[in-house]
DNA sequence: TCCCAAAGGTCCATAATGTGGATCAAGATT
DNA sequence: AATCTTGATCCACATTATGGACCTTTGGGA
C-alpha cells in the first residue's frame, strides 16, 4: 500500500470497518434482487477473499443474509431493526407514506420518495400506481448520480451552488461512463430550469418515453430532505397535466415539511467525520 | 489474547468488524437518549481507545452520529436508509403500525411491538395511549432478556422448549444481576401459564403497578415474528378487562399474520453464520 | 476564582490481525 | 467429457489494530 492519508486528527484506523460498511452500502444498492459475490468484488474494488471475509462478518452480525440457493447477498434483519430504531430521528419515509399513497391514488401513476446519499440520490420507496402502463426504471434502493432523474434533479437544484459544483465534479466519471448524454453542462442547465419552474422535469432522459416530475422536500433550515416524484409515459406528462401534478405534489410536500419540523429537533448539530475513500467508484491500484 | 476460536470453517477474521457492529447494536439499545463513550466502554467490554476508534469508523459511514454538544452517540441516517431498504423483506413494523394505532385508540392505553434479537426482546415501537397515567418502563430500543415483560414472555413462550432452555441458560447471568426476582424457574412457570392462557401477563414484575399483556405474532411456519403488548396500571388490568384486551389484540394479531405471509416468500432459506462472541454481556479478561 | 474529579479524547511501541495470489470445488455450458 | 464461470478458501507475509499511559475539557464545589 502506497499512500497513507494524512490523518486529519489522530485515531484513524479501523479500516476494515470502513470497508465492511462500504460493502454493506453497496449491497443495499441492489435492492430486492440482492447481489452476487462477483458483482460486489467488481463494484467494490476489493478482491474476492477480502470481500467474502467482510461479507461473512456482516452476516455474523445479521446486517446481511445470504440466500442458500442463489448465493446472493441481501440486507438482513439486523439492518431492519437498526433502521427502525433510527427512524425515531430520521423518519422521512414514515412521514411521507400517506402522501405517496395519496399521490398515487389521485394520479393513478407511480410515485417515489428519494433522498440524497453522498453524491447520489437513492429511491427509498416506490408507490405503485394503478395505470396499466408503468415505468420500471426506478425501484427502491436504486441509485442515480444527483441530477439524473426527476427527484434526483429536484434535490440537486435545492443545494447551494458550490455544493452542486463539487457534486458534479465528483460524479463526472460516472456520468461519462453511464450517462453519456448527461454531462455536467446539461445538468447545470437542468438545475436552472428547475429553479425557474419550481419543479424538476425529466423528459425521458434515462429511458425513452419515461417522463417524471420531481419536487424537493425541505428541512426547516432550507436544506433538502429528499424529493417526491411521479413517473408516467410521456403522453400522460404533457404541459397541462404537469401543472396539475405539480399542484398535487406541492400540497403533499408542504404536509411533509410541516411534519419534518417536528421530527428533527431531537438534537442539535451533529458531527460526522468524512470518509476519504468510499467504495463504489472502483478505485484503481489501491488494494 | 489467549484462546483462539476453533475456526469452524476457514476464513474467519474481520474481528474489528464484529466488534464495530456489536458496538453499533449496543448504541441502538439506548434509544432516543443516545449513549456516552463511558457507557459504551463499560457495557461493550472494549477499552476506550478501541471503542472510540470503532465509533469513529461507524460515524464515517453514517451509521452513527455524535451530538457535538452532549457528545452522545446516536444511530445515524445511513442506518435509517439501510433499514428502510431492508424493510422490503422485514417490514414487521410497517405491517403492524395500523394495528398499534387501533389498539391504542380503542383501549386508550399504550401499546408496543417487540421482536426477538438474540436472547433478548427489543421494543421496536411504542404507540402512546391517551389515558393520563402511563408507564414509561418500555421505550423503543429498550431490551429485556426474553421472558421479562409481557411481549418478551409471549415471544419466549412461542419458541420450542429446547430453545427456551438455551435462552434461559444464556441469560442466567443477566437475570441474576438485574432481575433477582425473575430466575429461570419463575420464567419457566410463566411460560407454562402463558401457553395455557393463550396470552402473556406481566403483573408488575419489572415496575410495581405497571402491568401488561402480550400476544405473540407468528410467521406462517409457526415461529414467532414478534409480539404485541399493551401496558397500563394494575387497576386497568383486572381479569375482566384482560379478557377484553386480549380479544382486541387477537384480532390485530391475525391481521398482521395475514400480511406477514405475503411479505416473506421473497427468498428461500437463509444462511447466517453465528457470532461466537457478541458484546453486551461484559466479557472478562478478553480486552 | 481556584481546584479537583470525571469524562472525552488521543499517542505510540508492541504484536496480533488482515491481506490477496494461488488454488480448489461445484455447477453451468458446449 | 472437457471447459468455463463463479463461489469459496488456504496460508506466508507485513500492514494494521491494540490498549496502558497520557493529555484536555467540562462542570461542580468551596
Amino acid at each position: 500500500m502506497e499512500q497513507r492519508v494524512a490523518s486529519t486528527s489522530g485515531l484513524s484506523g479501523a479500516q476494515s470497518v470502513d470497508r465492511a460498511l462500504s460493502l454493506l452500502s453497496l449491497v443495499s444498492y441492489f435492492g430486492d434482487q440482492g447481489s452476487t459475490l462477483s458483482e460486489l468484488v467488481e463494484q467494490g474494488g476489493l478482491n474476492k477473499p477480502t470481500t467474502r471475509r467482510l461479507l461473512l462478518a456482516l452476516m455474523r452480525s445479521g446486517m446481511l443474509e445470504q440466500d442458500e440457493m442463489t448465493r446472493r447477498y441481501f440486507l438482513g434483519e439486523e439492518a431492519y431493526i437498526l433502521g427502525t430504531l433510527a427512524s425515531r430521528r430520521y423518519g422521512l419515509l414514515q412521514i411521507s407514506r400517506d402522501s405517496l399513497t395519496t399521490l398515487s391514488a389521485k394520479t393513478e401513476d407511480t410515485s417515489f420518495l428519494s433522498i440524497q446519499r453522498e453524491t447520489s440520490s437513492v429511491c427509498l420507496h416506490r408507490e405503485e400506481g394503478t395505470y396499466q402502463i408503468r415505468t420500471h426504471a426506478l425501484q427502491a434502493g436504486y441509485r442515480h448520480p444527483l441530477g439524473v432523474g426527476a427527484g434526483s434533479l429536484a434535490i440537486l437544484s435545492a443545494l447551494p451552488d458550490e455544493e452542486i459544483e463539487a457534486i458534479l465534479e465528483a460524479n463526472d466519471p460516472v456520468l461519462q461512463a453511464e450517462y453519456p448524454n448527461l454531462g455536467p453542462a446539461q445538468i447545470r442547465d437542468d438545475v436552472a430550469t428547475t429553479r425557474e419552474a419550481g419543479f424538476a422535469l425529466n423528459p425521458g432522459r434515462i429511458l425513452a418515453n419515461s417522463w417524471a416530475i420531481g419536487l424537493a422536500i425541505h428541512h426547516p433550515d432550507g436544506r433538502p430532505a429528499g424529493a417526491l416524484s411521479i413517473a408516467a409515459i410521456d403522453s400522460r406528462m404533457q404541459p397541462a397535466r404537469q401543472i396539475e401534478l405539480v399542484a398535487l405534489m406541492q400540497v403533499e410536500a408542504r404536509k411533509i415539511e410541516a411534519r419534518l419540523a417536528h421530527l428533527q429537533p431531537l438534537n442539535g448539530r451533529i458531527k460526522r467525520p468524512v470518509n476519504p475513500a468510499r467504495l463504489g467508484t472502483k478505485v484503481e491500484g489501491a488494494n
